[in-house]
DNA sequence: TGACATTAGTCGCATTATGTGACTAATATG
DNA sequence: CATATTAGTCACATAATGCGACTAATGTCA
């Protein structure tokens, strides 16, 4: 469904970046594009041509569906770029960030391969910024949604959970202060399961379960401003 | 420019939610459209029709511009919208927030007119949806940057500035935490000038200056979450 | 003129949030 | 049993926040 020639005039396209968790860190899936006259090689973002009858978001999931074989956990919109003068910022781009759940996201295909943050192929300016926007994106929210939750199993250690936020903001977390305030948040109950690991004690098993919350007001925050 | 026909096919639309402070809260500029068949009026957002070669944000000013007569201070993309199969939202909007100096914006035309947030018109759903939206996203983004001090003069009073973030945010704040977070943001420098209202002590005129900062990292806020 | 209203500007304190090191607990390994 | 390893918790210092109460400087009006 997304293998039209790009060709073909269009309105615009909804693109997809689209995350997941790997080896520690966050790694994104891009399509293999054939240069018709040289045969070289060049990763863009993995997208879909328009269609009207259909709203931006469902097109997103079927973008990455197509890609990946697996729904996504989550996705946002993170804007629309293009209508610029350049050639290749004329075409509209709607761009959609999405985080698809871990293993599942194995895609064996000559036309699409994940490739970690860090070890990213050459890219034209304009997807890399996409991405760096996207990414930002993530973690700009990840106080609003509960994606890191939806990346694991049913039942998890709080050590997995920090893990997955440490790799969700690609920074450390100090232990005792992430329990806290998970601890605050009341957003996972324990289990009465524990899992051993092999070394070292074993780990009790939490479960997501978010209850009543009471959420601070906030003056005015100009430390971020400057 | 933005007076072109809607009914001609076109790409997109880049549309508008123009912000303006007005009577101690916001202000919004609608334009009217009347429906051919029955003669009956409907406000909807402005919007300029999409041209090739223009980036998004340019064609939003433009339309600003066009609509206000005045630059705004700051805009930025709220996001794209439609696509879905409903025939109102079949054609794609991409969505610009603007802020307005106050004053300025005082077009009387018969196209354009401001409304003031708590006084509305009827207004069909999405262009409803899209201003909230837009009110929050600029919300959101009152951290980031320093939209209000360019909506005052270039010098102003502290009370000056907290009416204004009161305006924005559409609530209270009080008065020796305000005072205390900009202190510690060292955003504003005061003059040796000071102004008399009449009534009540004189106030110490400031203008915006900001300095050398330092950011907090902050771990992780569960508290938003939910 | 002097009490009062009004707005500006500050202080101090209680509470909460955050950063961080250090401690105890439970397991495997040799 | 000593040690390594991971889990889980405490304690304390510091920073951020909410908020009442105070002082200061001006105009108004009896």
């Amino acid at each position: 469904m997304s293998r039209e020639p790009r060709g073909k005039r269009q309105q615009y396209s909804v693109d997809v970046v689209a995350l997941t968790p790997r080896e520690d860190q966050l790694a994104v899936l891009l399509e293999r594009r054939r240069e018709a006259r040289d045969k070289s090689v060049r990763w863009v973002l993995p997208g879909t041509a328009s269609k009207s009858g259909e709203g931006l978001a469902d097109l997103a999931e079927r973008a990455i569906e197509n890609a990946t074989g697996a729904a996504p956990i989550w996705s946002t919109q993170v804007g629309a770029f293009g209508g610029g003068p350049h050639p290749d910022e004329s075409e509209l781009s709607i761009v959609y960030v999405a985080l698809v759940p871990m293993g599942q996201a194995t895609v064996q295909s000559d036309e699409f391969q994940w490739f970690l943050l860090s070890e990213l192929p050459p890219l034209a300016q304009r997807p890399n910024q996409l991405l760096q926007e996207s990414v930002g994106a993530v973690r700009d929210r990840l106080d609003l949604y509960p994606v890191a939750f939806k990346l694991l199993p049913a039942m998890f250690t709080l050590s997995d959970l920090q893990h997955m936020y440490e790799l969700l903001l690609g920074r450390r977390l100090h232990k005792a202060s992430f329990r806290r305030a998970l601890a605050a948040a009341n957003l996972v109950e324990p289990t009465d399961e524990w899992r051993s690991e092999g070394r070292g004690r074993p780990a009790q098993l939490y479960r997501y379960g978010p209850k009543k919350r009471r959420r601070g007001r906030r003056g005015v925050r100009f430390d971020l401003l400057g």
